[in-house]
DNA sequence: GCCAACGTTGGC
DNA sequence: GCCAACGTTGGC
């Protein structure tokens, strides 16, 4: 059983789309603790809904970890963080609103809601299979 | 080890 | 663009 996450990005840096351009991409420039922990507990085959955050505010596709926690090569000299390897597996045919998701009461609990600045969370199977479906995005 | 100051994030 | 929230830093 895969585990579920959210991650965040900001679109402007770097937009799900991009992430199907590229094909894969390596999650780097994470420089928060309880993030960094949270990258080093996915394991290859986890499943990351793909938020935007600030432009967007909305939960727009579903990326796969295709290579867990490594030395981020970005980190300063003697520092200790951690990135992933994602690839993108499908966006959302209808992305998923913020407004949407704090309407949703089964979504309370979301991580993304009682901690909005952690940028890397994760999602519980229920959860993630709902949004899946708020997202009219059936499988993965 | 406490806590004030600071920087950053991100919703509004 | 503003500002609240919060994680981090550094002086004491």
């Amino acid at each position: 059983m895969p585990a579920h996450w959210l991650i965040k990005s900001e679109p402007s840096v770097y937009p799900f789309s991009q992430l199907m351009q590229d094909g894969r991409t390596r999650w780097d420039g994470v420089r928060n603790f309880e993030a960094r922990n949270n990258l080093r507990a996915m394991k290859a085959g986890d499943l990351c809904l793909y938020y935007h955050s600030v432009e967007d505010k909305a939960v727009v596709g579903v990326a796969e970890v295709v290579r867990p926690a490594y030395h981020d090569p970005t980190a300063r000299k003697g520092e200790d963080w951690s990135v992933v390897d994602l690839k993108p597996l499908k966006p959302f045919a209808a992305p998923v609103p913020l407004a949407d998701i704090k309407a949703t009461r089964a979504l309370s609990k979301l991580a993304l809601l009682r901690r909005p600045r952690l940028s890397v969370t994760p999602v519980s199977a229920a959860d993630f299979k709902l949004l899946l479906k708020m997202g009219r995005t059936t499988s993965t």
